[in-house]
DNA sequence: CTGAAAGCGCTTACAG
DNA sequence: CTGAAAGCGCTTACAG
């Protein structure tokens, strides 16, 4: 019932074999025969079998996007899905199509994720962070399956990757604040434990220290990462010998409490306690006042991880490590230049 | 290189369409023949070629999930990315595959859904409302393409549909109001053209009217969706002549506005005003106190589009146009019965 | 219960 | 520049 190559070739007058080089724009075609095929393909309404493409080509035009889908996942992880939506554009750009899976507890993640690189679903595969497991290095090598982990995986990991420059993103917050002609300033991070914390951190502490400036043990807080406890080591800041004269706050939820305690102190933001906050979600559009931000763009992340598996879809010896995905800085009303 | 059905037939000393029957867990193999086989496959790893089985089949076992997938569009609408979730686990569960896709704003999107559709590339697809067009319809229903559409789709259409019942919710929010013992409860909603505030709406007005109370106009506040405005005619509403009781907000946002409002008036939640909400999305974890929350598990209503659509791939006549997944209320301490 | 054979709709050396 | 033919790896009537 649907129409197929043979119908088109019937209908031009031409083989079978023409009507496919002329899909597939080989260049010995002549003009003529090119617009005739066309022609009888416009005619027809003909569009080729994805099926039956994939199949004789041995080849799917598909990639894998394995991460965590777990119930509420988009309200705990958007950031995923905004990576989701930028390696979606690139793979439709260039011609490929994406299929979302994830990770099944039963049967075992591994014999699962083997078959899928086996049967040939896909050409490559994305892995973002959340989804992670132990072996998946291992596997993937093996396999010499065209992969781009999406995060860190970890020291001396054989994997490609990719991932955001958190430690330049520490550095850019140092940088304004120093721009601003803060000299004393505070970070209140996360658990000690937590990784992306700890990166912001370094990178803070560098970027203070390539300026000359030491930041004093005290000035480092962390958290459990609610917004109570943000304020309470506010207060505890503000009552210093010599208190900051800003402060950065790893992420929102923490500023929510920051601004909470500024408040409760009276001090007026910034003329005489600033601060700033990474990422502009997911309460950035609510903190009054709209907060600095340094802020890094994911769905670029997304852009650039299916980049590189389209690279590497040509290219299979290319080993892509690296930190990618700049951070900017997003000025808001909570810091200001001191005149 | 990679081990095909012929290296199981082989092995095991039987033909390849034996192999493929017992693949196909046919009735009619012996449990000897059966066993061989299974043998041979462990014995060789073989999996089948996914490419291959779906183009012999003339299936993908594959279905396209259809939705706007703009940069940020994870942080604007998340709900979407739960009922993909949902969507994602379903098929999962059913064998199915998911493709992610997209409507491209260049050579029109007609076209390219069409080509979509004609190239066999999935064998059914879920479109999410933020994703529909005029002639979506049309183009489903002459093309016989298997389809839900999430969301209602507008009156009079003949697509298949299934959505949230938010009138339901709105009814829900009038009977906690009414059960706590509140009586006079007014409603502040979105803009008035916003569908699912007027659906809530409605819902709210009706349930209330089956217990026999009416709800003056003055108690009905459509506000421009910020924080201030619903502060504003927080204010307003609390200047009556008669103030009300109990507040319903509409969403989120709008919560904190009438939160703000009540802290302005020195007034307790929920001794002296009570509020409620719909939707446990993005702020109702940061509102203080805990919000009494109208939830709707939109994760389920992705499993349950899936199930529709798999239930439409086997009966294709099958017309589902259904309001479903029940909403849910979460008590908070924003209510609490007057005793 | 099993197998030989045709076929799914394309692509691609190869020959001319 | 074009076409006949083999093949991609399965499935499925059909015959036995």
């Amino acid at each position: 019932m649907p129409v197929t190559i043979r119908d088109v070739a019937k209908e031009a007058g031409v083989s079978t074999s023409t009507v496919s080089k002329v899909l597939n724009n080989w260049s010995s075609i002549s003009p003529g025969t090119c617009d005739r095929v066309h022609e009888a393909i416009k005619k027809l309404h003909y569009t080729p079998n994805a099926r039956a493409v994939s199949f004789a080509k041995g080849a799917s035009h598909n990639i894998l996007f394995l991460s965590s889908l777990k119930k509420e996942e988009a309200y705990r992880n958007p950031h995923m899905f905004d990576i989701l939506c930028g390696v979606r554009r690139t793979l439709a750009d260039n011609g490929y199509t994406l299929m979302l899976t994830d990770l099944p507890d039963t049967p075992g993640p591994q014999e699962y994720l083997t078959g899928l690189i086996v049967n040939g679903i896909a050409d490559g595969i994305l892995i973002h962070g959340s989804c992670s497991f132990p072996q998946l290095a291992r596997l993937l090598t093996e396999n010499r399956f065209p992969h781009i982990h999406i995060g860190h995986p970890g020291p001396g990991s054989r994997m490609c990757w990719i991932d955001t420059n958190n430690g330049l993103a520490g550095q850019f917050a140092a940088q304004h604040m120093l721009e601003c002609g803060y000299e004393k300033v505070a970070f209140i991070g996360e658990r000690k434990t937590d990784h992306i914390s700890t990166q912001r951190l370094n990178g803070f502490l560098g970027g203070m220290y390539d300026y000359g400036y030491r930041i004093p043990d005290e000035y480092i807080r962390y958290t459990d990462s609610t917004r109570e406890d943000a304020c309470r080591q506010t207060h505890q800041l503000l009552s210093l010998p010599v208190p900051p004269r800003a402060i950065i706050c790893e992420n929102n939820m923490l500023a929510l409490g920051v601004v909470k305690a500024l408040r409760e102190k009276q001090l007026h933001i910034p003329d005489e306690t600033a601060f700033l906050t990474f990422d502009s979600y997911p309460y950035s559009s609510i903190i009054d006042p709209i907060p600095t931000v340094i802020d890094i763009d994911v769905y670029d992340l997304g852009v650039q991880a299916a980049e590189m598996l389209l690279r590497k879809l040509k290219n299979p010896s290319l080993l892509v490590q690296t930190y990618t995905t700049l951070p900017v800085l997003r000025q808001g009303q909570s810091t200001a230049p001191i005149h």
